[in-house]
DNA sequence: CCCTAGCGGTGCT
DNA sequence: AGCACCGCTAGGG
C-alpha cells in the first residue's frame, strides 16, 4: 500500500490522540498515542474524501467506546488484507471476543484449528494492525498470566481496566500477572 | 520463582 | 533451504 493511496486522521480520547490510517478499503491502521509528547504534528488534513470521512466518524466513536470498556456501536470497513492468511484468521478470532472477556493464545490456536499454534497466535497479534478495535488486548498467556503487548504493557493494562478484567490499581503499580 | 524443551509462523539471507 | 527471532505452554526443579 503506497501511501498515496492511504491517509492519516488524528483520533483525539482521553487518552491521548490515536492516528487512523484509510487505504481505499477501509481502516488499515490505528496507532497508539506516542509515548512521548508528539508537540503537535496535526495533520492539515485537506481534502479527505466524504466517505473516509464518514469511516472516521465510526472509527472515532468506536474507539472512545471500546476505551470506557463498552461495545462499539458500529464499527468502520477493516483492510487487513495486508495480513497473511494465518494472520487474517488469528485476526477474524480475535473479533469475536467480547469486551470483558478474554481468551488464551492457546484458545485461539485451537478456535482456528491449529493447537500447537499458540506461540504463532502470539505473533500475528503483535501484528495486528488495528490494535484496541481488533482486540488483541483480550489474549492472556495461559493460567492468567497477562502476556505481552506490542505497543508496551501498560496499554494492555489500561485497556483491560476500562473493561473490568484486571482491577484498577489504587496506585502505579507493575506487575505481570492478575491477581 | 527458575529453567528447559517443544512448538509454528514470519522474515531475512 | 536455513535460521533466528517470538505477545506461548507444559512440565520439572
Amino acid at each position: 500500500m503506497k501511501p498515496a493511496d492511504s491517509l492519516e486522521l488524528p483520533v483525539p480520547t482521553p487518552a491521548g490522540v490515536f492516528a487512523a490510517r484509510y487505504s481505499t478499503r477501509g481502516l488499515i491502521a490505528l496507532r497508539f498515542p506516542p509515548k512521548r509528547k508528539s508537540s503537535a504534528k496535526p495533520h492539515p488534513a485537506a481534502k479527505v474524501p466524504p466517505g473516509v470521512r464518514r469511516w472516521h466518524r465510526l472509527t472515532a466513536e468506536a474507539l472512545r467506546r471500546v476505551l470506557a470498556g463498552k461495545s462499539p456501536a458500529s464499527l468502520p470497513p477493516l483492510d487487513l488484507s495486508a495480513g497473511t492468511d494465518f494472520q487474517q484468521q488469528v485476526w477474524r478470532a480475535l473479533r469475536s471476543i467480547r469486551p470483558g472477556r478474554t481468551r488464551s493464545y492457546a484458545e485461539i490456536a485451537r478456535a482456528i484449528d491449529k493447537p500447537k499454534a499458540a506461540r504463532a497466535v502470539g505473533g500475528a497479534c503483535g501484528a495486528n494492525p488495528v490494535p484496541v478495535l481488533v482486540p488483541c488486548h483480550r489474549v492472556l498467556a495461559a493460567n492468567r498470566r497477562l502476556g505481552g503487548f506490542s505497543a508496551g504493557l501498560e496499554w494492555k493494562r489500561l485497556l483491560l481496566q476500562g473493561e473490568g478484567i484486571l482491577p484498577t490499581p489504587p496506585d502505579s503499580l507493575t506487575r505481570t500477572q492478575i491477581g
